[in-house]
DNA sequence: CGAGCGCTTGACCGGCGTCAACACCCGTGG
DNA sequence: CCACGGGTGTTGACGCCGGTCAAGCGCTCG
């Protein structure tokens, strides 16, 4: 697991609460905006969005956090959550009472390397979600959610998601967002996998780079 | 001091390393992007943006720290500096060496309180950052800076910055800004009170809020 | 007093939003 | 198995917001 790796025998014998494997479908929430944080999870497989609603009731979607990313961390500091959490896709997760994590960190520095470590990341993601994916055109934004998207371990391989929720990634309307997909299909950037444009095969990485 | 409030006696007794207090005028960077990462700076008095440069050479303004605030977390985990900090006004920090942070996080769970509530705050700053200013159209991310902005004790006042600067956090060019400030101005929800743009009153924050 | 910088304002244009029609995929039910 | 219907993606026409270019103003500082 992700954030117990360091953990040794006599740590995990004080876990006596239990640490369950959950599963959730696409479109499904792992929990909405303003609940009661009383768990920390742990993302094994799928993609989960983290969806703010603004007050005119505007979606914007603050961050898309993949495998081994931590879902919900503010968990440890925090009464109530910042956001909503929503399956992209088949998800799988694991989650960790709050109190139970308190008391692991208590004892264990190498958890809290870890944890820092998450924290870090999570931080870096957001800033980089604003600073590659938040400006500039529709033209370079699309090509920037397209490198960011690619399979980290076929980077070759790039999977979008519907064009309303790329749009509320990039703040663009989801016609723009399809054009500007298209375009990049019509100038050899990409090249369409399948026939509901999601999985793409990226052919020239170059040109989106330099767009 | 903000990050060491809670420490007693003991755990000061650690600290033979040199903290010091420095001083930026505005302008001045406290280290760039890519250095190595070898202090955390806690900001006292005055405002730090942190900056990051594209490689097409556009700059954006990533977040902007308050008093309170620290500068450069990311020195915790990381050997080398993700942007740029630079001083907006005058500027007095505290910079603490990371390696006389760690030494002392390892004896003081409190410290390692403090130290992930800087981390969420830092966290929920970005996604606020995203979700509230670089959102909507440029006339209402020009009002939610306005509203960002306001003296924390007496939200009748804002500070804004160098039109320039503003560009960079709203994603819009300086003219646009101006256009935009100057509604806000002849609608009444504003008053400046400098020649330089900088200081204004706040008339009518509801019609902010709701734009 | 003059030079320079930053803010403002105007005119024009292009990119993106809006509205609408259409194509395609897929699940449903006859 | 096929017909239908809804959801999603694509594409086009048009208008407006914001970018671009340029001029002018008012500080501030030398």
């Amino acid at each position: 697991m992700v954030l117990f790796a360091d953990l040794n025998e006599e740590d995990f014998s004080r876990l006596h609460t239990p640490i369950d494997d959950l599963h959730f479908e696409p479109g499904r929430s792992l929990y909405q905006e303003g609940d009661a944080a009383k768990s920390v999870y742990t993302l094994r497989t799928g993609m989960v969005k983290l969806v703010r609603t603004m007050m005119d009731g505007r979606q914007r979607i603050v961050r898309v956090l993949r495998p081994g990313d931590v879902i919900g961390i503010e968990a440890l500091v925090q009464a109530k959550t910042d956001s909503e959490a929503v399956a992209l896709s088949e998800v799988g997760v694991c989650r960790i009472p709050v109190d139970v994590l308190n008391q692991l960190a208590d004892h264990s520095p190498k958890l809290h390397v870890r944890l820092m470590q998450k924290w870090h990341h999570a931080l870096k993601e957001a800033d980089d979600w604003l600073a590659q994916l938040n400006f500039g055109t529709a033209r370079q934004r699309v090509a920037n959610i397209i490198l960011k998207m690619r399979n980290p371990e076929d980077s070759s391989f790039t999977t979008l998601f519907g064009r309303e929720d790329m749009g509320a990634m990039l703040d663009l309307k989801l016609e723009t967002v399809s054009r500007e997909v298209s375009h990049w299909v019509k100038s050899g950037a990409i090249q369409p996998l399948d026939k509901q444009g999601r999985a793409y095969r990226v052919l020239n990485a170059l040109i989106l780079e330099k767009a």
